[in-house]
Formats: structure tokens, C-alpha cells, sequence
RNA sequence: GGUCUCAUCGUCUAACGGUUAGGACACCAGGUUUUCAUCCUGGCAAUCCGGGUUCGAUUCCCGGUGAGAUCACCA
């Protein structure tokens, strides 16, 4: 049975990168049909940021990454929260302290900050375990407690780096419970880990370096090996630094809120270090549970680049049924239309579709439709082609159509033959006379085709603004 | 600086010794009787460098170089 878990830290929002470790864990899981679990490592006090629990739930439940067992739904192995599970830390620890593999700091933060500068100062590197104690005081709980390790080196399979090494000199005696008495990630997440028979343990490239050391205390604790897979990082948009929140990642619901789909977000997070070898470029929630696997994640970090987020936005916009995306927009219509009845509105939905990369475009898109636009007569002097002619003549042509059109039905394929008509009887171009009567319609720089505006807009609002558009000329 | 990891178009990537090195984003050009967008067609553009191994290296090995990560009572 394979079980993953997601194990991040409340301290402020979610970004891409912290979102797609979670979003990999639990692809492997739904991929072999096992549990996801949300764990919350909430051992820092000093860092945590309130609400953030809230945040990553919103983030998870966003993008579909429902949870077998957690902090939200409860669980066989409850309790979730790492703050509130210091009894276990603790019993493990006292293992620790009766097999002689920890014992007590007797230093201060200061004084062990004093060794490292010294350290530094004599160009080698610092260990901790260099300096440690001969005759340690009994642990009392308010000093930190230390793993006593046994360097040795190491060699270990990793899921999507495959086989990693590292010598002896990096293995240290790191703290396992601080003077507050909350334990560090380094003994806490190998704990939890396996007391929540946790099968597979999934995260970003930094832990890398402190394999050597948890393999230490795996061993020294006696516990079997999960299987590891180490995702490489999401780097910022300049490609040269590990995304992060100082630098410009932004809040993953940030995303949402400017009118991306979160079937755009979640494929596009997936496909960002990830492919399943084929030409496919989008991917729907239930394709890539089939199609995961973490054999096929990337080495390398891989650049966040928003053009294409946008352009996969796009893609998902125009897969939508006009009822789906009726839902969806109803927080992003332009001021005025609430005045327009749903019809209307649909109708006018139906044209923006196509053109809409993100939810927010449509009030850019569609606000001639609600409200009445004023004449401005520049835009016309600004055309190339009309710019030509003079304003007479242009007043001669808009009256022409507007005469032509009283008569049509005003459905798009009439207009259509009515405008193809005004061009013969007029003898200009389409280039020329379309563009005026779309100006005068929409005052807009751009817009849907012609007959398709005019029949959304109506007989008497398409008349009434030829009309106020001669009368401004 | 020590240690570790990584390295294909500007970007995301395909290729598991033999391909004219493929696709997508972006960009450029053309087409769809106006515009913008969509859609279609075409174009530009890459194997970091140097050695090996091999009949043959993007692919395997070694060495450089470059980039990232990590060296906390943070995770």
C-alpha cells in the first residue's frame, strides 16, 4: 500500500513550487491507488504565520487533492499536527537517549556559534560533533537534545535522481528536540513518517544534503527505509535562484483570483518538471493520476514562465461548455452588467470566449456591451485606411448603413448579406467601411466580427449608436 | 570555501548509442472578405567546453566550466 504524505509548515502562503511537491505526492498515491496524508509541521513557533493552515487547505482543496487522512479529516494515526504529537517525540527520544544515540547539549547558542566562527576562521568545516561533550549532562528538557551520530558514508536510491552518494564528513550530531522543547524536522518528519507508515517520502531538492544524516538515524533508530524521491526546484523567472516567496513567487490563489482555472493551474504546476514522454501538452486531473510517475519527473529545475501559463489558461477557457464558464465568471463581469438580463449576458459570453486568456479579460472585452460608449471621432482620425476619407463622406456611409439595416431582421446571417450588399452599393472596401462601422458601434479597438456584435447588441442600441456616432462627427 | 546535485532552441521539454535532434510557449511572416483574439500554414532557434570508449555519441566514462542547493535550537 503506498502512502505519501505532504508535510508543509504554516508559515505564510503557497507558492508554485511548494504546491507542486504537494501535488506530486499525491499524484503518486491516486496513481497506485493508495493514501494521501496532510501533515502539519508546526514545531517553529517563531515562524508560524496565522490562517496559514486555513491557506494550504484552500490551496489543496483548489486543486482537487482531497485527503485519506490529515489535519482537515482526521485519521488512524491522528494527531496530525506535529505540535501537538511532543509526547511521541518524546518516547522516541528517550530510545534514543537509553540506546546512548543522543544526549544533552551542554552548551549554549552562543558558545556553539563561538565554534563555528572558529571554524570558518581556520577555513574548515564545522561539526558539530567535533566538540561534543565527554561526560554529558542528564537531558532535563531545557537544553537541546543531540543525535550522538556515527559518521560513515552513504549510498542511497532516489526515486527521480536516482543513485546518490555522500561522505562521512557531513554526518553531524544535529539537535533532535530544541531547548523549547518542540522536536526539528530532522527527527520529527522521520517519526511521524514512520508511525504514519508513510511509503514514500516526497520533497524538494534541499534535503538533499541532509540524507547522510537521516540515514544515520534511521538506522539508529531501527527503522526500515521509505523510498525517497527528491523534486528539483522551481526556479524564478530569471532563472538563477530557487523560487521563493521573497523573490516574486506569488500566492498560488493569487493565481484564481486573476481569473486562472485551477485545471490550468494543476496541469500546468504537473508539466512544469514533468511529462509522460508523449507530445501532450494539457492534462485533465483524471489523465494525469493515470499517467504519473515520479520515474519521469525531471533532474533539472525548471523556470516558471507565466507566458505559458497564460497561454495554457487560454487552452482551458475555450474547452469549456458556455455553462461552465457562465459559472465561473461571475465575479469578473464589467460594471453595468448587472443592468443586462442572463440572456444577454450568455450571448455576450458566447463572443468573448474565444478571446478571453484569463477570467479578468472579460471586462476589457465586453464593456461596450453594458455600457453606452462615447463617440471619439480621434480613434477613426488615428486609422490609416479611414483617415483618408473625409468626415463627410464618413457621415454619407454610416447613414447608409444605417438605413440598410433598418430593415434587417438583425439575425447575423441577414447582417451579413445586408453588409456585404451596403459594400456593392457604396463601392468601398471591407477594410474600410467595416472598420468605420465598427468604430461607430463600439468605439472599441477591437471587438467580435461585426454581424455577431451587432445581433448581440440589438436593432435599437446597434441603431442608436450609428446615430450618436453621426451626430458627434 | 567544504559537500551534494544538475546541464538539449530565449523558456518548458522529447530522445533510454544510429533521427534532417521532435513538440509546445514566446517571437516573426502569411491565410481565415475590418480590428483584436481564436484557428490554420510557414519561419527563426538548441545538444556548455575538452578529452576518451565505440564503426557511430545529446545519450556511456573522465576532466573542466557554469548554475542551483546545503553547511540553523528553519523547515
Amino acid at each position: 500500500m503506498v502512502r505519501t504524505r505532504f508535510a508543509p509548515s504554516p508559515t505564510g502562503f503557497m507558492h508554485v513550487g511548494n504546491l507542486r511537491t504537494g501535488l506530486f505526492a499525491w499524484l503518486t498515491a491516486r496513481h497506485a491507488g493508495g493514501d494521501f496524508i496532510l501533515r502539519l509541521e508546526d514545531t517553529d513557533k517563531n515562524r508560524e504565520v496565522e490562517g496559514s493552515a486555513d491557506h494550504i487547505l484552500e490551496c489543496l482543496n483548489m486543486l482537487g487533492l482531497e485527503r485519506d487522512e490529515g489535519i482537515d479529516v482526521g485519521g488512524p494515526y491522528a494527531p496530525y499536527m506535529q505540535s501537538e504529537r511532543l509526547a511521541i517525540y518524546r518516547e522516541w527520544a528517550q530510545r534514543l537517549i537509553d540506546t546512548g544515540r543522543a544526549y544533552a547539549d551542554p552548551y549554549t547558542a552562543e558558545q556553539v556559534q563561538q565554534f563555528r566562527e572558529q571554524a570558518q576562521a581556520e577555513k574548515r568545516p564545522f561539526l558539530y560533533r567535533n566538540h561534543r561533550p565527554e561526560n554529558p549532562p542528564t537531558w532535563d528538557g531545557t537544553t537541546p537534545l543531540r543525535f550522538k551520530s556515527e559518521p560513515k558514508s552513504y549510498e542511497w536510491h532516489d526515486e527521480v535522481m536516482g543513485d546518490l552518494h555522500a561522505g562521512a564528513e557531513v554526518v553531524d550530531d544535529f539537535i533532535l528536540i530544541k531547548s523549547d522543547g518542540y522536536p526539528t524536522y530532522n527527527f520529527a518528519h522521520i517519526v511521524d513518517d514512520a508511525a504514519m507508515q508513510v511509503t514514500h517520502v516526497i520533497r524538494g531538492q534541499e534535503f538533499i544534503s541532509s540524507m547522510p544524516n537521516y540515514l544515520n538515524l534511521y538506522e539508529a533508530l531501527g527503522l526500515e527505509l521509505p523510498i525517497f524521491a527528491t523534486m528539483p526546484h522551481i526556479l524564478n523567472e530569471n532563472g538563477n535562484k530557487k523560487l521563493g516567496k521573497r523573490d516574486g513567487a506569488k500566492d498560488v490563489l493569487e493565481y484564481v483570483r486573476e481569473g486562472y482555472l485551477p485545471e490550468t493551474l494543476l496541469s500546468f504546476i504537473a508539466t512544469l518538471g514533468w511529462n509522460d514522454g508523449t507530445e501532450q501538452e494539457l492534462f485533465t486531473r483524471q489523465e494525469l493520476i493515470e499517467k504519473f510517475t515520479l520515474d519521469r519527473v525531471q533532474h533539472s529545475g525548471a523556470r516558471f514562465d507565466e507566458k505559458r501559463l497564460l497561454w495554457m489558461n487560454g487552452q482551458f477557457i475555450r474547452q469549456l461548455s458556455l455553462d461552465d464558464l457562465w459559472n465561473r465568471v461571475v465575479d469578473f463581469w464589467p460594471e453595468g452588467a448587472e443592468n443586462s438580463n442572463d440572456d444577454y449576458r450568455r450571448q455576450v459570453l458566447a463572443l468573448a470566449q474565444d478571446r478571453l486568456k484569463t477570467l479578468h479579460d472579460l471586462p476589457t472585452l465586453t464593456s461596450y456591451f453594458f455600457a453606452e460608449p462615447t463617440p471619439d471621432w480621434s480613434m477613426i482620425d488615428d486609422n490609416k485606411q479611414l483617415s483618408k476619407i473625409d468626415r463627410g463622406r464618413l457621415v454619407e456611409l454610416l447613414g447608409a448603413t444605417k438605413s440598410a439595416l433598418e430593415s434587417s431582421d438583425f439575425s447575423a446571417d441577414a447582417l451579413q448579406q445586408t453588409l456585404n450588399n451596403l459594400l456593392e452599393q457604396t463601392g468601398e472596401k471591407p477594410g474600410t467601411l467595416f472598420s468605420l462601422i465598427r468604430f461607430a458601434i463600439t468605439w472599441a479597438p477591437f471587438s467580435p466580427a461585426l454581424p455577431e456584435t451587432m445581433e448581440v447588441l440589438g436593432r435599437d442600441r446597434t441603431l442608436q449608436r450609428l446615430q450618436s456616432a453621426i451626430d458627434a462627427a
